[in-house]
DNA sequence: CAATAGATCATCT
DNA sequence: GATGATCTATTGC
């Protein structure tokens, strides 16, 4: 397991670096990928997001926004900057930040994190991880890790305790496309992006096609 | 390493 | 009443 340092409290408890609403009002797919690199702050918890999905709207039937609105899904439809959070499978809890202009839904999945701080925390929530790698490395683990459950859902991830932030050196790494993973409708559309490399994603990629 | 079963419930049909 | 943007343990090769 890799080794590394946690990040100084003393930055993660100002508002220093926090993603503006601007930052959402996006397609989608832009904000996926551009949200690579950002940190995920939830009170003294915070992690490196390494891997993350877009979700469409209408004509992406894999998305829940494209049934229109419903109770669950009314968030989608609202403005940018808010956290979705949904359960799923009766025991996992996932978070998206909704993205696109208000009145039109999108959201980007957050699907793995490499864990910066409040390392004791994690552990204590994820008593099943066997490295600190393992901890956040799935939409369903990390929430556990960082103690993000359906409450927030609507939160305004622009201010109060969860919130995203850049980092000074958030863009030195490759980043990878994929196909999203575990759904049954539009499985082609590369609409998931990862870092390259990052011991935290959740799957690593196919070995290429069987030769022959 | 790959495939699979089981856990468990909100949401929508 | 079926399904699902998951995770873990277990089984089998």
């Amino acid at each position: 397991m890799t080794k590394r340092a946690e990040i100084p409290f003393r930055n993660i408890e100002t508002a220093a670096g926090i993603l503006p609403r601007s930052f959402y009002s996006r397609p989608a797919a832009e904000v996926a990928r551009d949200l690579l690199g950002k940190i995920l702050v939830h009170g003294r918890a915070a992690g490196r997001i390494v891997e993350t999905e877009a979700y469409l709207g209408l004509d992406d039937r894999a998305a829940h926004a494209s049934r229109g609105i419903t109770p669950r899904t009314k968030v989608l439809f609202g403005p940018p900057g808010h956290a979705y959070v949904y359960f799923i499978y009766g025991m996992y809890e996932c978070l998206n930040l909704v993205a696109e202009p208000k009145g039109t839904p999108g959201c980007v999945l957050i699907r793995a994190l490499e864990p910066l701080a409040g390392l004791a925390a994690m552990r204590r929530r994820r008593p099943r991880a066997r490295t600190n790698d393992e901890l956040a490395s799935g939409p369903g683990k990390l929430t556990l890790a960082m103690g993000i459950t359906r409450r927030h859902n609507g939160a305004d991830v622009t201010s109060g305790s969860l919130t995203v932030r850049s980092w000074p050196d958030d863009s030195r790494f490759e980043i990878d496309v994929s196909p999203r993973i575990g759904i049954r409708y539009c499985r082609d559309w590369p609409l998931r992006f990862f870092i390259a490399g990052n011991p935290c994603v959740s799957r690593h990629p196919v070995a290429g096609p069987p030769a022959s």
